[in-house]
DNA sequence: GGCAACTACCTAACTAAGTGAGCAATTTCG
DNA sequence: CGAAATTGCTCACTTAGTTAGGTAGTTGCC
């Protein structure tokens, strides 16, 4: 093997990347994120849309035409992906309150506890980063990430 | 709406998540980069694995297995991958050097053109950005996005 | 040198998840 | 009230993936 050890790229940005450590930094941290999704899907036993939309019902109920706007799928594909949580117990379908042409579809206990328990010790060590840092540190790092997702915002 | 106005979630962190506007920063930019993939993917019309194949085409040639191995799939799906961004003209199939069973990938001027296009105006603002920051800033950024990745790395 | 085991890549048949079109029920608006 | 819009569903079809298996080429061991 005359290619050094494989060590992944998996990179979004790649090819005249020369810049300093910051954005290199920055760069593995974006991959990161990216294979999270994926990765969290499958040990979930779940589609990365399906993860999607459970994502979005944690937060608050939704009827499927709202999921798929937001998934930027058809509200055919929606229906099946509702489908799907409900099959496995994480989601359930309601009637909505006012409106009966809707359905109101919400996070069970199950869907809930499937995502946070994969996704607090995440959590614990971020807010640990967060709180080692000084009020100025902090101002730094929060003017590097806003202009940064400006930067990667202009592929949206 | 007791809870404040929209402003589109697609977080995978969600429910639970008080902590101050850096992590909440944090939450966007990672979502941001999430959505990036697929928004590109969209717009070169690619689907996201040959969008991931491309990109580390981009980086060095490679053959269907290694591709596979990279991206979590199946050699099979691999040859179909490469077949499909051979067709759009983005990939050519190469002899290998010196073992005639492998087959080596290479973008084509084609393929690299259709990325470093979307992708130029992000490097250039991320540059912009990371010039603006002080020698001391860069320490302070570079020790935060460290962390933080290596946080969001116990998803993986 | 020659045979066994392994590797790289491909094809074929099937599965899963999406699209597009269209339908019935309900709500909204002129 | 009636026309138009909206919601969510089903059905037929497409597409990208998997599993299984085959062919060609390489490596290693005697």
């Amino acid at each position: 093997m005359g290619t050094p050890p494989a060590l992944g790229p998996q990179s979004q940005w790649v090819d005249a990347w020369q810049p300093g450590p910051v954005l290199d930094t920055l760069r593995r941290l974006l991959d990161s994120g990216r294979r999270a999704t994926p990765a969290l899907a499958r040990r979930a036993g779940l589609t990365h849309t399906e993860l999607a939309v459970l994502e979005h019902l944690m937060e608050d109920p939704a009827g499927p035409s709202e999921l798929a706007q937001r998934l930027g799928v058809t509200t055919a594909a929606a229906s099946g992906i509702v489908d799907r949580l409900v099959a496995r117990g994480h989601a359930q379908r309601q009637p909505h309150p006012t409106d009966r042409r809707r359905t109101a579809v919400v996070a069970t206990p199950s869907g809930r506890e499937e995502l946070m328990g994969h996704l607090m010790p995440m959590f614990a060590e971020l807010a640990q980063v967060e709180a080692s840092l000084t009020e100025a540190e902090r101002e730094v790092v929060l003017r590097f990430l806003t202009d940064a997702d400006r930067a990667v915002g202009r592929l949206l």
